[in-house]
DNA sequence: CCAACTCGTTACGGAGCCGTATTGTTTACG
DNA sequence: CGTAAACAATACGGCTCCGTAACGAGTTGG
């Protein structure tokens, strides 16, 4: 079952998103904030600061802060590594991974109705 | 060729555009500007300032300054409705649809990427 | 023709995020 | 050991965006 996905069917997709975005959630996430969540949800652990900070190509202090907004959120949380405690954990929470869940779901039903 | 996209799947794809932007695109436009300008492309003009608010659920300044901001980039342009002059009608600019073919392009890319 | 209305813009004070530079811990190593 | 390095966090000044409220230009209707 190949999921092609054609550009211009992409874009609506893209656009029907947007405008879900933009519309129902509460406090816009920026899109810093929703790559670094991703990628916390995503990606096999164990995320560190100095880590995602590299694959997203941004400055350490973006990642704290953007830890700092969504761990108020509860979207995230974090932890001394006691093994180095120089590091930090980054470590996920039920009601991030219900966030993300429901996000997930938003795209799957928008890709659905785009297809009649 | 039923294009399902499974809630997993499209996550994934959610996560590997947003980590493009983020690394990639010069200035990142803001969620709200994206979908502004998704929506002057991909839906049958005219546009006016009060129908985007409306649209979005947002409040007209924040029009009138994301088409400031998309309007310096090159995104979209202005012009008076000479039927009613009060109105404005928004414009797309030969960048703005270049743009957003590439948003499409990289999105479609990214799909088939994710298929293995 | 003038008051009421519509539309887009601007003014204002506030909140959030940015990058650079610095700080405080903790670890590595000569 | 004690100095150098690595890590995350913070301080700072600057920029952008926000929502409310006020404004000016244009239109409408009595």
């Amino acid at each position: 079952m190949a999921t092609e996905l054609r550009p211009a069917r992409a874009l609506q997709l893209w656009h029907a998103a947007m405008l879900d975005l933009v519309r129902d959630r509460d406090p816009d996430l920026s899109v810093r904030q929703m790559a670094i969540l991703l990628t916390i949800y995503l990606e096999p652990p164990p995320h560190t600061v100095r880590g995602l900070a590299a694959k997203l190509g941004v400055t350490k202090p973006v990642i704290t802060r953007a830890l700092d907004s969504m761990g108020q959120l509860d979207l995230v949380s974090r932890r001394r590594d006691d093994l180095d405690r120089r590091n930090v954990v980054i470590q996920r929470t039920v009601r991030g991974a219900l966030h993300l869940e429901r996000l997930a779901d938003l795209l799957s039903t928008k890709a659905a109705e785009l297809q009649p």
